[in-house]
DNA sequence: CTGTTAGCGCTTTCAT
DNA sequence: ATGAAAGCGCTAACAG
């Protein structure tokens, strides 16, 4: 059996139609609609009656085309899925809310080929500017898109790009987290990383070393374990090294993400967090306050880095300058970790 | 200061200079482009040997423009950085991929308004197609859009409509959740209720009704609790119940979220999860495997039905028809249940 | 202040 | 099979 679909054809009302109703030129009534140069009050009236009567609205193709724009801001993102991506996400829509422009969502998964699959998408869909959401395309190329396109990069550095990137203070997140349990009394501190030569994890473990070289604690190499950011590789990681037997009271993980599998593979072994270990985990994803314990963590601001990419993409197309803060992370005690105790 | 930012002017190049270069007319290079008629084998290849020269991308606003087309699907989703909705917007754009349409992502937070305003979006932006997850939108309101655009809605039933809703099992997934409970020997059931007047949780209640009369127990109204959705909403509800000293020794959250509120209150409370009280969750979003202890749950389709979604909607825009199946749950067994002892 | 005139870059009849 | 011509609906000089 067939079935038939009706759809009414809307039948397409244009300015010339406007124009007609209104006794004004075409040229008028673009003119008020975009309120571009000042127009004779009745006349505006007449063409706003007519907008109204006929409930006109402009045809953006049409628009676009002639503007040479597409009102389309690029974003090449690594996870559309991701909670931590998430909030960036919602951060860019609410930053161009109101704008004219709407964000066009592509995804890279850290993966250099969909980067640049994602990239080229973009480019074919002429966007008028792109924030990139860190990602692994080289920088060499990111900088030839820069020079064609507005662009802001999120949570990463480009050389020569410093001022279109906007990057959380990493260093001192990691200092902070790791002052948190040195001050609780923890002398041996698991530092569970993420992705080597990711900059996120470089920067971090930076801060990790400053603490305990300030508290004149050396770094036992055998208390370095590495993850890749996920939660699976941060139960990898810290089951492994529960089988090597080294002792340790208090670990930082890189992120909430491998917090939340190291904090599984201790459940399992019949360790508890925080009575026999202590956790503290970075970003603050939004699970985080409903673990068991609720997570303590250290804030990475993404709803304000994707609004502040969105406000920069923003005013890089009108043409203004921006100037970038480095965002300031936030120390968020909750009940994963306590004062150590023999 | 000001800082000159130098933007490479990419010039443009048209279909008139690959028509040129190519000794054809743009028509030609057109039909080659769109491999719309058949062209000559040498004029082919002159054509696409100038597309390499040039490096020509067609001006696809023009390309919207001329064909009334804008090749976007609306997407009004309720939440763009919720691990639930993450998956089935991963699957959209998994089906969307290659099709040459992109996802128009708009964002209503289950609030009319907003929903209002995000679908306005949409036909203003005169997207080819919509894809609605659920909302609050009102069925005459969803069946006059589905009147004029291709429309799909996924996790929602409309009246009328039914051909172009996509759901998942509701009252099944349920029962099984409840049965899983019932066979490990539980007879004193909390119902962790969502939204009372949403879809979904009142299929979710008449799955458990009906596992329940099922198994000759009578309804306590004091087990039934009510809840949003939400982590917060689930926390609060048990508390509630906890307060008011009522024996049970399971629960059945009508979603993961809910679950996680209420092992919260449950340890915080000193009881255990499962010794003391078994758990099962409705979803399986992607923090229900790493949760202390894991979740068991009833598993959500949720990428399947953004894919099918998608596929769905590219049809439709075909004009083809399409038959959309009842997607299935599953139930997955985790940790978080266990049999019933005194 | 406003109408006329050209297109934006592409597709698509319509002839040939 | 292919070129010429006519727009898609709108904006933006350019005159007046």
């Amino acid at each position: 059996m067939i079935i038939i679909f009706p759809m009414q054809k809307k039948e397409i009302i244009t300015i010339h139609d406007i124009a007609r109703k209104a006794g004004v030129s075409p040229s008028t009534v673009s003119r008020v609609m975009n309120n571009t140069v000042p127009v004779a009050d009745n006349k505006r009236e007449a063409v706003l009656a007519a907008v109204a009567a006929l409930n006109y609205r402009p045809n953006i193709l049409a628009q676009n085309l002639v503007r040479g724009r597409s009102m389309a801001i690029g974003i090449l993102t690594q996870n559309i899925a991701s909670p931590f991506y998430g909030e960036i996400h919602q951060g860019i829509e609410q930053g161009l809310k109101d704008s004219g422009y709407h964000p066009l969502f592509v995804v890279g998964n850290w993966h250099l080929p969909e980067e640049l699959v994602a990239l080229e998408t973009l480019t074919m869909r002429q966007v008028d500017g792109i924030i990139m959401l860190a990602g692994t395309i080289p920088d060499e190329r990111v900088r030839q898109v820069a020079a064609t396109t507005p662009l802001i990069m999120a949570g990463r550095w480009v050389k020569g790009l410093e001022q279109q990137c906007l990057q959380i203070d990493n260093i001192k997140g990691s200092y902070e987290a790791t002052c948190h349990l040195l001050q609780l009394g923890h002398r041996r501190i698991v530092l569970l990383q993420g992705v080597l030569n990711h900059g996120d994890a470089v920067e971090r473990r930076l801060g990790y070393e400053q603490a305990m070289r300030e508290a004149n604690l050396e770094i036992d190499p055998q208390l370095i374990i590495d993850g890749q950011f996920t939660r699976q590789s941060g139960l990898l990681a810290v089951e492994q090294l529960l089988n090597r037997n080294v002792f340790f009271s208090a670990m930082f993980a890189m992120n909430d993400e491998m917090a939340y599998g190291a904090r599984l593979v201790l459940y399992r072994r019949g360790l508890r967090v925080p009575e026999d270990i202590s956790i503290i985990g970075f970003d603050d994803t939004v699970q985080s306050a409903y673990t068991t314990p609720p997570l303590t963590t250290i804030r990475y601001p993404m709803f304000e880095m994707g609004l502040q990419a969105a406000q920069a993409i923003l005013k890089l197309i009108q043409g203004e300058t921006v100037i970038l803060p480095l965002l300031p992370t936030q120390l968020i005690v909750r009940e994963s970790t306590v004062r150590y105790h023999q």
